[in-house]
DNA sequence: AGGTATGATTGGTA
DNA sequence: TACCAATCATACCT
């Protein structure tokens, strides 16, 4: 048995009755009922020791400093502190009991991913944000949006420095903080009983405050970027219209597939990329797996370009006639000179060699329009023989300049020229391989006109 | 300022 | 999942 044991065992056995021990706590029962046999010299040494600590406040500071000093070189002074701070960890520990461990909360833990999915917390390149990620797609156009996602990056940017500033010094602050704690700790246990465990609560004590301090900064840094967010990539806040450019090839696509106006991943693709839409007109919309997200994107606005024109153009045909009527017009030349390339090839060499194109319009595989009929057009014996699919778009806006100059004008100022004969009864485009006839005068717009107006 | 045009979103459907 | 229809929100025009 050590020599400390044995002295708490001896210390264990001294009648402290009437008086508290830090905190009004007894000092507990001895362990072993027996006393050594020099007890009593040691109970009168313990018993001084304990006089002296009692009655050290009702003296003088220069008494005190005296007695502190004495109390200090001791030799019963180790092995009572050592008892006296066990009494108090016991203590310590039955008083915390259930508090200790708490769970991590779950809303510093929304904010950590929140920050970590703008990219404001986390590695500092290439963070996960979605919008940072469309942002850096964009960045490769010339487009002027770029100079608006270079802005937001700017402020993301700006965000993410006072972020990490004021984070730093919090840290800063509270390691200086639990630093001088911590040493004022350390000396303060010369004179009075506090463990390791004790520091180290206190540590924690101090860490809780200061993380709730950085549950703050992270809140309102969320805010910031949330507000950014709102105001540099709402796509409806921020909604550009497309260039006139780009609406004219969607429309050019539009009216000279009118029959199937449905493109194909592939064709919106390239509709995208003649169109040059920027990736922040559809900014916010989910992406779709793909591997390249800003092609995804631009796609997402094709394909609600499209989407809009059908249901607008379906709701009111007589209102979209004219601008049928003028993309007719303008690629009339072209579709002859394709649809006679293509008699012509067709004439001179096999029957199933499609043309190749030099249409000039869009040259899209797959596009929806495989193959039509050819003598619904001019009722020649161009019969059986089938157009490679770039014609066919031809053959679509050829159909509108046959129809001019056939002349089913029925006095509505030649805006019937251009009917939906591809239109189902119940509004939906029909399939595109059972083309309908030429526009006849019963079918005419009319009565479309009538059934959409809005 | 008010009306219209238009790109995007949402909810429902096949 | 693509599409439709309705709707929203903003841009643009008068």
């Amino acid at each position: 048995m050590d020599d400390q044991s044995r002295m708490l065992q001896t210390l264990a056995g001294v009648n402290l009755a009437g008086h508290s021990v830090q905190g009004g706590m007894a000092l507990p029962p001895p362990p072993h009922g027996h006393e050594g046999a020099d007890g009593d010299g040691r109970k009168q040494d313990i018993g001084d020791i304990l006089h002296q600590i009692m009655t050290i406040t009702d003296q003088s500071l220069d008494e005190a400093q005296a007695k502190k000093h004495a109390l200090n070189c001791h030799r019963m002074k180790p092995a009572l502190f050592s008892v006296l701070c066990e009494i108090k960890e016991k203590t310590g520990l039955s008083i915390r009991g259930a508090q200790e461990e708490d769970p991590p909360d779950p809303q510093l833990m929304r904010l950590d991913n929140m920050l970590l999915a703008e990219g404001v917390s986390g590695p500092e390149k290439g963070g996960g944000s979605a919008a940072a990620a469309a942002a850096a797609a964009a960045s490769g156009g010339s487009s002027d949006n770029s100079i608006e996602h270079s802005d937001y990056r700017a402020k993301l940017t700006q965000i993410r420095q006072i972020y990490h500033t004021e984070l730093e010094k919090y840290e800063q602050a509270c390691n200086e903080f639990t630093t001088h704690v911590m040493n004022l700790l350390r000396e303060q246990s010369r004179t009075r009983p506090i463990s390791p465990k004790e520091i180290e609560r206190m540590v924690g004590i101090i860490h809780r405050k200061f993380s709730s301090i950085q549950m703050q900064l992270k809140q309102s840094t969320c805010e910031a970027v949330m507000i950014l967010r709102s105001r540099f990539l709402d796509a409806r806040r921020k909604r550009r219209n497309f260039s006139k450019q780009a609406t004219e090839i969607l429309n050019e696509y539009f009216y000279s597939h009118l029959s199937n106006p449905y493109p194909s991943e592939e064709a919106k693709e390239e509709l995208a990329k003649k169109c040059s839409i920027t990736v922040s007109q559809s900014l916010v919309k989910v992406p779709k797996g793909k591997g390249n997200r800003g092609s995804a994107l631009q796609q997402t606005s094709v394909s609600n370009w499209f989407g809009n024109k059908r249901i607008r153009y379906k709701k009111n045909i007589g209102k979209f006639q004219e601008e049928a009527n003028l993309y007719a017009a303008k690629t009339a030349v072209t579709a002859a000179h394709a649809v006679a390339a293509a008699v012509q090839n067709n004439q001179t060499n096999s029957p199933t060699t499609p043309n190749s194109g030099s249409s000039g319009s869009f040259n899209l595989p797959n596009s929806g329009d495989m193959f039509m009929n050819m003598q619904s057009l001019n009722g020649d014996s161009y019969q059986g023989s089938q157009v490679g699919a770039n014609v066919q778009s031809q053959v679509d806006t050829l159909r509108h300049v046959i129809n001019q100059t056939g002349g089913y004008s029925d006095g509505l100022g030649g805006n019937s020229l251009y009917s939906p004969h591809n239109l189902n009864a119940n509004g939906g485009w029909q399939d595109a391989t059972t083309p309908s006839s030429v526009t006849s005068p019963t079918e005419g717009p009319g009565s479309v006109h009538s059934d959409t107006s809005n």
